[in-house]
DNA sequence: ACACAACACTTGTATATACAAATATTAAAA
DNA sequence: TTTTAATATTTGTATATACAAGTGTTGTGT
């Protein structure tokens, strides 16, 4: 389906403008295919994200200026989103003893257990859509995304 | 930039969890930048593209759910959009006469000045990134997107 | 004509996001 | 050593989004 049908678009686009239609729209469906995966253990995409970099931190916690950095959307409040992880109690938040600014996120074995769970679903997820190309494809498609963010 | 440098990944990723990361990645860059433009002018992002559609049915009213199926994310809350543009004078918001369960929505000719103002805005946004790409390329990108989201 | 389902839209509620302002701590400058 | 600036995080507020339930209208079957 090409984003015209998709948008049911009267008028005829030019390529600049179909490509950010197609990259918000199909970003969309990422994310709504994403969100059905990951609904029934009651966490969001955020939240999700959040615990994948506290994953790769192998046993180091994380201060919140380090999370907020590592996560695609660098707007989001990264406060609240561990408050709601804390409650859920798949990480920890403690003082940092050398510097009382900052703040030591870590997940727990709650948390790394939700996500061994979750990743054979993440990884069909993936795989759903990639399968759709071939590996080269694939490649290409990177690249095109990374060169066409340049200086941005 | 690359999509592991972005988010400062100490692990190798496969492509297929790569494209993922560079499409949510990518959407946001382009939405960050689209919101800066957007912002002197009291609209949200969502909004301007409800105007938008408005503006395609060239004076032809156009009901919710025609605008809901033309929106990139379906489940935004159409009612509550059309609200916030009433509150502007972007829009007119009657009871259609032959079937009273719909809404028939308009755009006013200020909303139509207000898109105007913005249209070389937005083409030059468009253009910024596309710029990044050579015509091939960009034709590409599209068709590698459209086929990435086969039968979703 | 009546009951009931389908449709189009709205409302309620909880959560998420955006962004500015506030707080607390540490570092740097006078 | 104060004062000031920079850093790290939190909080407040407004708006947006997700999703279920509610309202009113029209269409269908008996």
């Amino acid at each position: 389906m090409t984003i015209e049908e998709v948008i049911k678009s009267t008028v005829k686009m030019d390529n600049a403008k179909k490509v950010i239609l197609n990259i918000m729209y199909t970003q969309n469906v990422i994310q709504d295919h994403f969100n059905e995966l990951i609904k029934p253990y009651d966490l969001s995409g955020e939240q999700y994200n959040v615990l994948r970099i506290l994953r790769g931190q192998k046993g180091k916690p994380a201060n919140m200026c380090v999370i907020q950095e590592r996560m695609l959307a660098k707007t989001s409040n990264t406060t609240r989103l561990v408050d709601k992880l804390l409650l859920k109690d798949f990480v920890t938040r403690n003082v940092c003893p050398d510097n009382r600014r900052k703040i030591e996120v870590s997940i727990t074995q709650k948390g790394l257990d939700v996500l061994k769970e979750l990743d054979p679903k993440v990884d069909e997820h993936e795989q759903t859509f990639a399968n759709n190309l071939k590996p080269e494809e694939l490649v290409f498609l990177n690249q095109l995304l990374e060169k066409y963010r340049t200086n941005k």
